[in-house]
DNA sequence: GTGAAATCCGAAAGCGTTTTCGGTTGACTC
DNA sequence: GAGTCAACCGAAAACGCTTTCGGATTTCAC
């Protein structure tokens, strides 16, 4: 009920100056260590808390970071946004700093509310994620001066902070654990190539296939886009070759999903004649008949570490491009991936393709 | 670059004092209108921003709400908070108003932060979701006197304001439609007591039953953990009866799922020898083989809706139990919800039960 | 032409912090 | 005991806006 404590009533009750308090809870050099002791304790009794829009205001800074939430097209982000969402504030929260979400329905729209933070600075910090290739926002970012980080980059990410999955090594990683089990027909359901990843991923697989020289068909290399549909199609072309894979390495979990579909309609079994691994480690993998097996990265922890490196730059200027990393991803073992069968691909005369 | 616009500048060049360009600025009565035009123009040419801190602090009012994300348990809940949280950034930004997460690591914690903000007062408001039939939240939030709305109800929300589905409404649909197929024989597998949409979507179940006149089992009212395993053993009990369901209603899509694999595991088909309907209408059901019929609400604009509410009451003092608003779930038809076939269920002697 | 009532705007006091700039102590040196 | 230097703290000016209050002008009725 009663008004909250300020910082007047507690340099009254203690007979000091506002300005004393303040520098004390801040822990100014110039406080003798007696005065920031006594100050604290009448902070604590009090249940002092600073009023927000009041030191924002004197002091300049917002204490408060964006995150651009992916426009809704893509399928299933569902999941990875919370996820990372919660990573990112539980680290701001630590310090007292905001996460304010900022969800634009169009890209032009995301462009105008960046030109609009520049002006007002009442956001002093962005996270942004589904990065492309050719990305507009990471030149405009930079010209506005705004500080930020992005889980993912894109060509222009050299000067910039972020922090990515290695896509390149994940798929190098699936692609050695299918030819570890015997498989070498193995083919790739890649994204679209505006989407950065896209390049990295397809990299990675060549690169295992090449390590143990198995030469890559280019019917081997399917695009898709990133959906169910996109997944099926693409498996679907990937039959009609002449002579089909084994295994499948796809670009993501839905994309996956799809593929078992098409699999399921010409009557083959997923895990059995066509081995399959999607990535993003979706539980709804998990529930799959055949469960999926897939890459997982580290949501929550990359969400946290995001918000570390926000702040650094934010706050201590740490340089962005000082802060790049790169995380490896993790298998998940389920039961789509297994060694070859005899029985397939079935012995294909030249007759049967034309 | 240069510093941004400040209201001085504006009223510099126009020879007004900085309170009449304020007043204008804010459409205040006593401002003429010629006044308001040339204010009005000058500040879109000198594309002024109001410094958010400096109105917040002078105002005495945020403009931020708060949602609260649901703490990390129940499964495939991102997609839900995903839609909706985009739903309420949405709206609140026409209003130039902020949305900030708060997520909560443990429900202590939630109290504790609920807390803290009765006493900074930097946000006006809460949107809470994942309500419980019990929720401490509600009266906690009361006495506090912190303005929230909840998507869903609990025990405590009569005085309250509320978004909610109509849930008994919703089952009561999906059984009738169960019922028009020809099932007489529906059983339920609900959540557990403490979620507070569980008793109504029961309710719904059992009342279209009882509307055409068809006895409830006892032994067809299941309950299960809302997770794959839990709609999984649920299943596997209602199998295990003496003349098992035709036609299961479940109490959520992920449950819905786990019922299929348990009918799987049992030799029988989704929608063939058991028929099917989840609730959530994710969109990964239509990715399942067979895909998953399910009842659909509307989140996107559910969260819109939520936002409205929430400013109308802290703006306006609207009056919370003025604001409770129930929206219908809608059938997605695919394909788990058929005909019953005459060869299911099998006859069963006595003798087989013992 | 006087009084009263509108109409419109400016002055100034906040809002609750931060931060700069001096000023007052006391200790310490010689 | 005068001078120097730290060590601490207070006064006061920001920060950029809102809002109350009253004053000046105009309008209108009589």
């Amino acid at each position: 009920m009663g008004k909250p404590t300020r910082l007047k009533v507690i340099a009254e009750r203690l007979n000091l100056s506002e300005s004393t308090v303040s520098r004390a809870l801040n822990d100014y050099q110039d406080i003798s260590a007696h005065t920031k002791l006594i100050v604290r304790n009448m902070a604590k009794q009090l249940d002092y808390q600073p009023n927000i829009h009041a030191k924002r205001l004197a002091s300049g800074k917002s204490e408060t970071i964006g995150y651009v939430m992916p426009i809704q097209e893509a399928q299933v982000t569902g999941q990875f946004i919370h996820e990372l969402m919660a990573g990112i504030a539980k680290s701001l929260a630590k310090y007292g700093w905001d996460l304010c979400v900022i969800a634009p329905q169009t890209t032009e729209e995301e462009l105008t509310i960046f030109k609009k933070i520049a002006r007002t600075r009442h956001i002093s910090g962005l996270v942004i994620t589904r990065t492309f290739s050719d990305d507009p926002r990471f030149q405009l970012l930079q010209e506005l001066e705004i500080p930020f980080v992005s889980h993912g980059r894109s060509q222009e990410s050299r000067k910039t902070a972020w922090l990515d999955v290695d896509n390149e090594l994940a798929f190098f990683d699936m692609t050695n654990h299918l030819i570890q089990l015997g498989h070498k027909r193995i083919a790739h359901i890649g994204g679209p190539l505006h989407y950065n990843f896209a390049y990295q991923r397809r990299d990675g697989w060549q690169r295992a296939l090449k390590t143990h020289e198995i030469k890559v068909s280019k019917t081997y290399a399917e695009t898709a886009e990133l959906t169910f549909d996109g997944g099926s199609h693409a498996m679907q072309r990937l039959l009609e070759v002449e002579s089909p894979p084994t295994a499948v390495c796809c670009v993501s979990d839905v994309v996956a999903i799809g593929a078992m579909q098409a699999l399921r309609k010409n009557g083959l079994r997923p895990g059995k004649e066509v081995s399959l691994i999607g990535y993003d480690g979706l539980e709804l993998g998990a529930w799959l008949d055949p469960p999926l097996t897939s890459m997982r990265q580290p949501l929550q922890s990359a969400g946290e570490k995001l918000a570390q490196i926000l702040m650094k730059i934010v706050e201590r200027g740490s340089l962005p491009s000082d802060n790049q990393e790169l995380v490896r991803a993790s298998l998940v073992q389920r039961e789509t991936a297994n060694a070859p069968i005899s029985s397939w691909p079935p012995n294909r005369t030249q007759a049967d393709n034309q």
